[in-house]
RNA sequence: GUGGAUGUAGCUCAAUGGUAGAGCACUGGACUGUGGCUCCAGUGGUUGCGGGUUCGAUCCCCGUCAUCCACCCCA
């Protein structure tokens, strides 16, 4: 085959592209009920935008942005995270701050240069919401209220919230440096990579889940015990907020998130059955970012949940196929394929008024099959009933597929339309 | 960027150093206007791609691309 979709990417098609309906629809509903709305952001944007949010120094930043060059040579990316993209068009419309707490949404596709592997593409899909304007510890607790409504919504409810607080622009320097220092002393014994992150990200090394490390990394100053005052009473607040709406986290004090721009709470979910890649999202406030971005003062908190994580977590098993059709218009003759396709399209009634519409579905043979095949593709496209053309001297033939009987014959195609119309089964959706 | 495994019909898989087979799917038929079961027949692969070894490779070697898994990191 001569062309195939990029490295990391992937085609969702019918069968499982209902799923991702379904989760899209669950995720409205819920984000409604919460009182946040959705923006539709560009896919890419300057390059500077996430150099400068993301972090320079950060893996994503230093070798997975999707970067290019436009016509008129300003530097451009695709979006690898939605925060970003988000706090832009935040400043950028003023329609957005109108209200002191923003409530807003997205979702949609990331790009990231990374090795596939499982729930981990290059593009993948991204739901994220995000709390601007308030700084307080009840902020904290409902985006990690409103990250669960989401996961309970499609039923998944086996999930650890992990919970750490980074400092802030106080207390969180002071902390790099003694890291920064306790690791030097032990240097011999960290890895490799660890030995690189003593100068780029020594914070990072306590996330490091080589063996060898692990002593070392034990024996470290914890962040939480060289929280400023303010911060760690902003902590003690959001863990008491949670505890009231009847939350259970745990404490995860070598918990780093990969983006420069979080500060003070900071939370990762992790799932079952994902492999190695086990958290289905995550988030932390990013209280300096509105302000970085040249904007005002404006605390803030997101998460983003993994769409391909949560759909792989909450469980493989294929939707079961859907009908397809409601009617299928059998074509005895040949001949009779402009009849019949004649008689689809009236049946659907998508010329009838809105208010009137209650349209069927119904397919009609393309292929020029005998009778024979054309009624094993009624079959198996799901459809309720067959309906024959030619008409016969006394009406429509209708066969009910299910019951395996032909019904009587209708007269005329009105009769036939509202006969069929009255025995329609409302459309499911889909699971 | 590093390491391991894999790559044969639409799908799931088999086979042998001598120019590939099954099941399912698909198409037609056995069924006197009409399906689901059963049966019969048929379509479909330059064995990921490119080199090399060999009289000859799908099976051996090298490269490359892709997939899967793990590391790194994250969603």
């Amino acid at each position: 085959m001569k062309f195939q979709a990029p490295k990391g990417t992937h085609d969702i098609l019918p069968g499982e592209v209902e799923r991702w309906q379904w989760l899209e629809e669950r995720t409205r509903g819920v984000m409604a009920l919460y009182g946040y709305r959705e923006v539709r952001s560009p896919i890419f944007e300057s390059t500077d935008l996430f150099v400068r949010s993301v972090g320079e120094s950060t893996d994503i930043v230093r070798k997975e942005l999707y970067t290019f060059q436009d016509r008129k040579g300003r530097s451009l990316t695709l979006r690898p995270e939605g925060t970003a993209p988000l706090v832009r068009a935040f400043l950028e419309n003023a329609p957005l701050r109108e209200d002191s707490q923003a409530r807003l949404y997205y979702m949609g596709p990331m790009f990231r240069y990374e090795r596939p592997q499982a729930g981990r593409y290059r593009q993948f899909w991204q739901i994220g919401a995000e709390l601007l304007g308030s700084a307080r510890p009840e902020a904290d607790a409902e985006m990690i209220d409103l990250f669960r409504a989401v996961l309970h919504d499609v039923g998944l409810e086996e999930v650890t919230v992990l919970l750490n607080s980074l400092g802030d622009a106080t207390c969180r320097p002071a902390y790099r440096e003694a890291i920064r220092a306790y690791f030097k002393q032990h240097e011999g014994k960290l890895c490799g990579d660890c030995k690189e992150r003593l100068a780029t990200n020594p914070l990072r090394i306590l996330d490091c889940k080589v063996p060898s490390c692990a002593p070392v990394i034990a024996g470290a100053p914890s962040v939480l015990d060289s929280l400023c005052p303010e911060c760690a009473e902003h902590f003690e607040a959001v863990k008491r907020a949670l505890t009231g709406l009847g939350i259970r986290y745990e404490i995860a004090p070598r918990l780093v998130r990969g983006l420069d721009y979080y500060t003070r709470t900071v939370f990762e979910i992790h799932a079952a059955g994902l492999g190695a890649q086990s958290a289905v999202g995550g988030g932390g406030r990013y209280d300096q970012l509105v302000k970085d971005f040249g904007g005002p003062d404006t605390p803030a908190i997101g998460f983003s949940i993994g769409m391909e994580r949560l759909l792989l977590s909450i469980g493989a098993d294929a939707a079961p196929a859907a009908p397809q059709a409601d009617v299928v218009v059998i074509a005895l003759k040949p001949e009779a394929g402009i009849e019949a396709q004649a008689l689809a399209r009236t049946l659907r009634g998508q010329q009838e008024a809105p208010e009137r519409r209650s349209p069927l579905r119904v397919l009609t043979d393309v292929a020029g099959r005998s009778a024979n095949s054309q009624m094993k593709w009624a079959s198996k496209m799901g459809a309720k009933w067959a309906v024959f053309v030619p008409k016969g001297e006394d009406g429509y033939a209708v066969r009910d597929m299910a019951a395996g009987k032909d019904e009587q014959r209708q007269p005329s195609i009105e009769e036939l339309r509202s006969w069929l119309l009255k025995r329609r089964e409302p459309v499911e959706s889909a699971r």
